[in-house]
DNA sequence: CAAATTAAGGATATATATTGTCCTTAATTA
DNA sequence: TAATTAAGGACAATATATATCCTTAATTTG
């Protein structure tokens, strides 16, 4: 059970975007280069969150991705969620319906003890998730990266957007 | 990120095991036609819950597993982290670090934002599951299962236990 | 003691999912 | 009009999950 590569990217690319200036859009191509990652396999994350509305897109020259809300109307869930998709971490295969003891239909046909709880587990993750905004994140970084990288970032963005 | 089938398979078995009379052990061919689950692919889950102590085994006739401890003194936890292992749901490969900005090393040697939140979201999943016993389980299924069922499961498995 | 039985685990095969690439299309902007 | 871009289909490579087979050593039962 492990987060995959997509996720990651897309949780970061929805940071910068987040710090873009207004009216600009950002590429695949500066995103996948900034972050070091594939860019055509970045794209189908891209996608994934502007199917969601997170992201809106602008064709042609000087087109690519700003954010579709603003930082703080949009949840690491929801990010996690366009690229992952909304299904449950844990999946139940109902292994209790081949108990050689069931002969007769069981009328009880609420989900089993076991899965309720690991799906319990799951909205507690999701809970977390939710409760993070993108702005929230912005902050984090606004105070833990030094000055002098946010300036190197923001320069080599807008000399690749203006 | 999709938990697989020997944690569910896992689970089910120390649920099992869990209403074992005292002194019996239940081997893994029982464990695996109760399931309607491969026998060889179980036994793997079954060696992983053993090496982490949460159940002993005896060889020979008449041998198989039991439980290790009081199912009030087994969380829901143990089991999927000796069988999936306890390394986070969400990777980090950092690719921070691949910023073409980054020309001087950061001092700040702290996890990025986002990892920080994905792991406390992987947290709170944990502490749901560490909150539940085996105990908890085993209670929950003697009130939601017919006691018609409970009966014949019994008779069952101490068919092939004495 | 002897025979049957069992867990442990190595080796290997198969299936499925993930990751990555390439290319075409259509839209849009400069 | 030309350059550029997202969207997305098709496909290939790789990694992981699933499953099986077999050997070994230990243990219990009879």
């Amino acid at each position: 059970m492990i987060l995959k590569g997509p996720v990651e990217w897309g949780l970061h690319c929805c940071a910068v975007l987040s710090g873009l200036p207004e009216g600009q859009y950002l590429a695949t191509r500066e995103l996948a280069e900034f972050h070091g990652i594939p860019k055509e396999y970045l794209s189908k994350a891209m996608q994934s969150l502007s199917q969601a509305s997170i992201v809106e897109t602008s064709l042609g020259p000087r087109g690519g991705y700003r954010l579709a809300k603003a930082p703080d109307q949009i949840t690491l869930l929801e990010i996690v969620e366009a690229i992952e998709g909304k299904h449950s971490t844990f999946i139940c295969t109902e292994i209790r319906k081949n108990n050689p003891c069931l002969t007769f239909t069981n009328p009880d046909s609420k989900p089993c003890a076991i899965a309720r709880v690991m799906w319990e587990a799951d909205e507690a993750w999701r809970a977390r998730l939710q409760r993070e905004r993108l702005s929230d994140i912005l902050e984090t970084v606004k105070r833990d990266v030094p000055g002098e990288l946010l300036r190197k970032n923001q320069e080599w963005i807008s000399s690749r957007t203006q």
